[in-house]
DNA sequence: TTCGTTTTGAGGTACGTAACTCAAAAAGGG
DNA sequence: CCCTTTTTGAGTTACGTACCTCAAAACGAA
C-alpha cells in the first residue's frame, strides 16, 4: 500500500566516478563543462550519470560555488502602482534567491525612454553582469543594444513587456492576446447581446495594451457580433486622464453596458464610476490586482480583474537568468505566465 | 541608480558566535533548541542573531542534516480524475522535496471510508511518521485517529477536503464557501436576470460540496434574486450518474440558463451538452480542470472552470510538513489555496 | 568550603560539490 | 623511436551547518 516516493539515498560523484572507471577530477570535468577530456571519456561519464540516475545535490552545488552570479533588473523608473508592485515582487524573490547564490540587483530607467534603457544596458554588458531582465520598450534602439549584449556575453530577458524581434533570451510575462480573448469571453457574457462597450487602452502605441486589445476584438467580432465597440480611447495609464474619458464614455453612450480597462490609471476610473453610477450599473473589467482595483471589486464597481502575478514574474525571471548564467545556449521554457481571473470572492 | 538588493557575503554561526562572546557550540545550541544553556545566554545569542540579521543557511543546513523527515501522504483511492492529478502533483513535488532531504511517501485507502483511513493514520503514527497529509473524510472516528497521532507526536495536515474541529495542524486547500460564491458571481452575470440554473453535486454528504453549495447560494439570492436554482441534484462524481442528472434537468426546464456542477463527474455532463444541445446555448460552470473540462472548454460547452491547482496544493503541504517536522510547535500560514478560474483562452 | 549539577568551550567529523594544483600517463606527430 | 601535447589521476581546500564528545568552568546548595 505504502510507496515511497523518493528516498534520500542518492547516487554521488563519488559512485560515478567509480562506475565510470574514471577519477574524481574527470567526473568533475565533464559535469561542469570544462575542456580537456576525450569524448569517449565524457561519454563513459555520461553513461554512468544515466545508469546510476545521478542528479547534482543542489544544496551541496551551491554551497561550493563561491561566487554569486549578478542578474540585474531594470524596472521603468516612478510609473503606476503595477510597476511599484512589480519592484516589491523582486525585492521579495531577491531575498529568496540569495539562498541559491544570486544577487539581485535592481535600477531604474525613465518610463517610456528608449535612449535611458539603452544606456543602462551597455552599461551592465560592460561591467560584467551575468544577465540583464528588462521591462522592455519596443523600439529599435533597444533592439540594437540587447543584441550588442548579447554579442559581450550578456543574455536578455524581457519581463511583463516583450520585445518581439530581438536576440532577448526569453519573455516573461502574459500572453496579451490570449487576455484580451479572455476579457471578451467575460464581457461578451456579462453584457446583453445587443449592447455598446466601452474601451480605454493606456497607449497603442504600447505593444501589451495592442495585443490586448487585437485579441478582445477578434473574440467580440467572431462570438458576440451585436455587442458594438466603443474606442478604444487613451488614457495614458493617468488617473486623471483615465477618469475623463470613462467621462466621456458614459455621456456619449448613455446605454453603455461595460468598460474594459485595458492599461493602467484605474483610480481615475474608479473615481469616475462612484461619482456617476451605482455599483452594477455597468460591468466593468480592468487588468491588475492594485489597491484601485481591490477597492473597486469590494465596492461592487468592478467586476472582474484580469492579472499577472508578479511575484510569479519575478520568481521565473530569476529562474530562468541563473540558467543562463550557468549555461548560457540552454533552450529555455517558453510558455507564458498564467492569467489569473478575479471576482470579489477570489482575490488574494 | 543601481540597487543592490542582496549580496552573498552573509553573517555565519561563527560571527554570532564572536559577536555574542560565546562559543561555537552555544550558538548551536540556542539555534537549534538544544537545552542546557542558561536564558541569560540564549538572549546575548538572540540579541546577536538579530543585530547581525543572521539567517541560516540552507544549503548548507539541508547539507549537514543527516536524516531526512518522513512526509506521508494518503489519497482516496482509484477516484476521480481530480484525486490522479493530485496524485501526480504530489510525485512531482516529491522529486523537488528530495533536494530537501525530506522522503515523500504515499499510499491510498479506499474513498469514503473512514475505517480504512483510521487504520492507516494509526499505522504510520506508529511507525514514527514525522507528519501526515490526508484527504479527510468527514468522521468523528477520523477526527479521534487524528487527535491520536498527534498525542504520539505525529501531526496532520488535511488536503483538498478539511476536517473541521479536529486536531489537524493546518488545512491546504482551497475555500469552497468562496468558491461558491465566486460561482455565483460568474453565473449570475452570465444569465439573464429572470432565469433558471441547475446544480449539480457529488452528494450532499461531501463538505466540499456542501461548501460550494452554501455559498452559491448565498450569492444567488442576495445579487441575483430573479434566477431560480433548480437543485441540487446528487451524481455522486460519477460520470453516469451525472449524465442522468444533467438529462433530466434539460428535460424537466426547458428554459434553462445554466448549470453548475459543483462535483466531479463531468465527463458524462460533457456527453450530456454534447448529445442534447449547441455550443453556448446554455452557460456551464464546473470544477476542476481535467481532460473532460479542457475538452468542454475547448469545444465551448463548458464556458469557465474553477480550479484548484493541484501542484500549488502538494507544494504548500510538503512545505507546511516540513515546518511541522523541523518545529512541531510553529504557527502556521492559514491562507486558503488561490481559486483559478479558466476560460477557454487562458487554460494553462 | 565542598560537593554535585548545570552550563559552556574546544575541537572534531560529516555532508557533496566546486575549483584548483601538480604530477603522471596516454596519445599523437614526425 | 623520441618528443610534444593532451588527457587523466590524486589530492587538497573550501563552503556553512549539524551533531557529537570530553573536559573545563561556573553555579547553587549544604
Amino acid at each position: 500500500m505504502a510507496t515511497i516516493i523518493q528516498k534520500h539515498g542518492r547516487a554521488t560523484v563519488r559512485d560515478v566516478a567509480r562506475a565510470a572507471g574514471v577519477s574524481l577530477a574527470t567526473v568533475d570535468r565533464v559535469l561542469n563543462g570544462r575542456k580537456g577530456v576525450r569524448q569517449s571519456t565524457i561519454d563513459k561519464v555520461e553513461k554512468a550519470v544515466a545508469d546510476l540516475n545521478y542528479t547534482r545535490d543542489v544544496s551541496a552545488s551551491l554551497l561550493a560555488r563561491a561566487t554569486s552570479a549578478r542578474i540585474h533588473f531594470v524596472l521603468p523608473a516612478g510609473a503606476n502602482p503595477f510597476m511599484h508592485h512589480l519592484e516589491a515582487a523582486v525585492a521579495r524573490q531577491a531575498d529568496i534567491a540569495a539562498q541559491a547564490r544570486l544577487a539581485i540587483e535592481m535600477s531604474t530607467v525613465p518610463a517610456l525612454n528608449a535612449e535611458a534603457l539603452v544606456e543602462e544596458i551597455d552599461r551592465l554588458a560592460d561591467e560584467k553582469c551575468d544577465c540583464a531582465v528588462i521591462v522592455a520598450t519596443d523600439d529599435d534602439a533597444v533592439r540594437r543594444a540587447v543584441a550588442r549584449a548579447q554579442t559581450k556575453g550578456m543574455p536578455t530577458i524581457t519581463l511583463v513587456s516583450d520585445l518581439p524581434q530581438s536576440k532577448r533570451r526569453a519573455f516573461v510575462g502574459i500572453d496579451n492576446e490570449a487576455a484580451g480573448r479572455t476579457a471578451a469571453a467575460l464581457m461578451g457574457r456579462f453584457c446583453p447581446p445587443h449592447s455598446q462597450i466601452g474601451l480605454i487602452v493606456g497607449s497603442l502605441d504600447l505593444r501589451d495594451h495592442r495585443d490586448r486589445f487585437v485579441g478582445f476584438s477578434e473574440i467580440m467580432l467572431d462570438e458576440f457580433p451585436g455587442i458594438e465597440i466603443i474606442g478604444p480611447a487613451e488614457g495614458f495609464d493617468d488617473a486623471r486622464e483615465t477618469a475623463k474619458r470613462a467621462n466621456e464614455l458614459l455621456n456619449d453612450n448613455p446605454r453603455l453596458a461595460g468598460i474594459y480597462s485595458v492599461g493602467a490609471g484605474n483610480e481615475g476610473l474608479l473615481a469616475t464610476l462612484r461619482q456617476r453610477i451605482s455599483p452594477g450599473r455597468i460591468r466593468v473589467l480592468v487588468h491588475e490586482l492594485t489597491d484601485a482595483s481591490r477597492e473597486g471589486l469590494a465596492a461592487g464597481y468592478i467586476d472582474a480583474v484580469l492579472n499577472q502575478n508578479v511575484d510569479r514574474e519575478a520568481e521565473r525571471a530569476i529562474a530562468l537568468a541563473q540558467i543562463l548564467a550557468v549555461h548560457p545556449t540552454a533552450e529555455l521554457d517558453r510558455r507564458p505566465v498564467e492569467i489569473g481571473i478575479y471576482l470579489r470572492d477570489n482575490v488574494i
